[in-house]
RNA sequence: GUGGACGUAGCUCAGUUGGUUAGAGCGCCGGGUUGUGGCCCCGGAGGUCGGGGGUUCGAAUCCCCUCGUUCACCCCA
């Protein structure tokens, strides 16, 4: 055991495995070109207060779970625990809104909240998220929402729901949350503890309780949908619409709440089965008022973000494995004693005609360069020994197929491509 | 932050009521083929038994503390 360790809640991903997480960040960042999304990568340290304004100052997040520090200038910076703030800073801070609206973003990169560790919630862990900025158009709500849907299709993913709910405007929420409160204070009775200390600090959380005795008391409790305004319900039903046309199954969950204050209108999650406690592996929503929130005009926006750890446990959970490994097409094998130059110019050719290949750094007899070849997943062996150079001639070997030919140095990128 | 479970080779784990040089499988290195993989056979390397303290003639094994991992709560991707 070595003195140092990874720091609690991190990890090393090691291949294979970061190489399934590489081609599952590529397959996810292609789907998201496909949808007319561009990259767009802001820094993983912004001011902190970015964070405390956007996310809301009483969240959990930004109360206990921010990895912030006082940088040598002074400056208070924070690892950033989510990925919009930033991107609408950089939207607001770099005009993009002049490029022409909506303005379509995607991103994948860590994110860091200091919380305890345990199955799918690390410290730092990776999302990939979209962003749509400038139009309140519930139709890329449900484009939005779409794109989860797709990425699990493309993936083979199937046991996974989408729960959707309007968590309302800055206006008819309050109000809500208003009627909700005096509710249960007038309900205290009935309610547990937690419920009790939660009706002051977050009462939509209290349609989270599992305990027997708080669900029947709120039963009969007031429900957002009941107290959407016109406009927020319009938006709603009309989303509702363009998800079922676009074949979409979805719940409407009504108890269902997102962490962050900026939400508005539309919420929506994705649950998968057979991941532990924590089963959202995509989550998002509308923020219209974020935009104003941060000093910039008025202006609407609609997000997404995805946990990719948590993605690869419900590939993991439904037996899915979409990601073979590349194999190395070519190892060259020579045999002790042969010079250095002929290999390396051979290595070098190869691999400038776009073909992998490795070859022997160990200094290993032809036995042990083998089973290396043969560990590294290589196609073919071409093997160069004395003989050989002696005659302009290699030894190629198909290891698929456990045959080999003398072949002649010459046409021996052309043969090899045949074989691959 | 709170609670439970668990820490023995790189990995997965044995280790009998505390007893002498701590084991297996896989992996790794080498040999069986002085130029050939995957199967098989043989050999080898690799362990402060998480760390510290205590009990004992003797501790991987019992007790305390500590660190770590893990699962759950809170909350969330």
């Amino acid at each position: 055991m070595t003195r140092y360790k990874a720091p609690r809640g991190t990890s090393d991903l090691v291949f294979p495995d970061s190489e399934k997480m590489e081609r599952l960040i590529e397959t996810a960042c292609a789907l998201m070109r496909e949808r007319g999304y561009r990259r767009i990568d802001t820094p993983i340290l912004e001011d902190t207060e970015l964070f405390a304004r956007s996310i809301g100052e009483e969240t959990d997040i930004v109360t206990k779970e921010m990895y912030n520090f006082e940088d040598r200038g002074g400056e208070s910076l924070t690892m950033r625990p989510e990925g919009t703030a930033p991107v609408v800073r950089a939207y607001l801070e770099r005009g993009l809104a002049s490029r022409g609206l909506p303005v379509k973003v995607y991103y994948v990169g860590p994110m860091f909240r200091r919380e305890r560790p345990q199955a799918g919630r690390f410290r730092q862990f990776t999302q990939i998220g979209g962003e749509a900025i400038g139009s309140e158009d519930p139709f890329l709500d449900a484009e939005i929402i779409s794109f989860s849907d797709a990425l699990f299709a493309r993936l083979g993913l199937e046991r996974y729901r989408l729960l959707v709910n309007s968590v309302g405007c800055r206006e008819c929420r309050p109000a809500y949350v208003d009627r909700l409160r005096s509710f249960l204070e007038a309900m205290k009775g009935g309610l547990c503890e937690q419920c009790v200390r939660r009706t002051d600090t977050n009462p939509l959380r209290v349609f989270d309780c599992k305990n027997e005795r708080c669900r029947a008391t709120l039963k009969g409790a007031p429900t957002i949908g009941e107290h959407l305004c016109p406009r927020c319900r319009e938006h709603f039903d009309a989303l509702l619409g363009h998800l079922d046309t676009m074949g979409m199954t979805f719940e409407v969950d009504e108890r269902m709440v997102r962490g962050l204050d900026y939400y508005t209108n539309t919420a929506f999650e994705f649950q998968f089965e057979g991941l532990g406690a924590q089963n959202t592996v995509c989550g998002g929503g509308r923020y219209d008022g974020l935009t104003e929130e941060l000093g910039g005009p008025p202006t609407p926006g609609v997000g997404y973000s995805m946990g990719l750890e948590r993605l690869l446990m419900a590939l993991e959970a439904e037996g899915l494995d979409p990601f073979v490994p590349e194999r190395l097409q070519v190892f060259l094998a020579a045999a002790p004693g042969v010079q250095r130059e002929p290999v390396l110019d051979l290595l070098g050719r190869l691999r400038a005609e776009g073909i992998s290949a490795d070859t022997d750094f160990m200094g290993r007899g032809l036995k042990a360069q083998m089973k290396q070849a043969d560990r590294l997943g290589a196609r073919v062996v071409v093997m160069i020994g004395e003989e050989e150079l002696a005659s302009g001639e290699v030894t190629l070997r198909d290891l698929d197929a456990s045959e080999q030919w003398r072949v002649p140095a010459k046409g021996l990128v052309e043969r090899i491509r045949q074989i691959l």
